[in-house]
DNA sequence: CCCTGATTCGC
DNA sequence: GCGAATCAGG
């Protein structure tokens, strides 16, 4: 498959989305996510994270490559590198990075966010948790892992409360539907008319 | 081990 | 330009 200007646009589309890279791939079809990837950056729309580091990393070679580079050049000027970073963030959740007295305030680990219940969410993010909670693990308190999802269903004081338990996402602590829900990156108004 | 994006480099 | 292989990390 080639990248035409249609998937062209849709991936852009659903990377501006904050779709991952492998549910672009699926989505288009025909190509891996690695495919996605290096389309991404080609078009020059990689900056979703931050990888801003000091200095570049000389990267290990994985494979005995020829590489015929006897240190020679010395970088002269160090090039201070503004970074204004004009993006447009659609309101990224990232971590509140809250002052350590502030963070003290808070009383006891309440990581969890409030069930989605008068919460403006997504019908569609709705809907597939509710879907999913009827495949979930429901797992208890203790069968909870690190990579299964935290979210919790139901009411604590009940006997019919137990956590869905299925893959969490990579680094997020609930699986993909209930990411979806716990983290609403964009605002759920896609359409005012007026 | 699952996933994520980032980078490199032969094609 | 493309993307598999690889790296690096959650």
């Amino acid at each position: 498959m080639s990248w035409t200007d249609e998937r062209v646009e849709l991936l852009k589309k659903m990377w501006g989305e904050g779709q991952s890279a492998s549910q672009i791939a699926k989505e288009l079809g025909g190509v891996t996510r690695n495919a996605v990837i290096g389309k991404v950056h080609r078009l020059g729309l990689s900056n979703r994270t931050t990888p801003n580091k000091a200095d570049a990393k000389p990267k290990a070679e994985p494979k005995a490559k020829p590489t015929p580079k006897p240190k020679v050049a010395v970088k002269p000027a160090p090039a201070p590198e503004p970074k204004p970073e004009p993006k447009t963030e659609p309101a990224v959740p990232q971590k509140p990075a809250m002052s350590a007295a502030r963070r003290a305030i808070i009383p006891a680990g309440q990581p969890l966010p409030p069930q989605p219940s008068a919460n403006e969410i997504s019908p569609e993010a709705l809907a597939k948790v509710n879907e999913v909670e009827k495949t979930a693990k429901k797992l208890s308190l203790m069968e909870l892992t690190e990579h299964t999802c935290k979210w919790p269903v139901g009411d604590p004081a009940t006997d019919e409360f137990w956590f869905c338990g299925l893959n969490v996402q990579a680094g997020k602590p609930y699986c993909e539907a209930h990411v979806g829900v716990a983290f609403q990156p964009m605002s759920s108004r896609r359409d005012r008319k007026r």
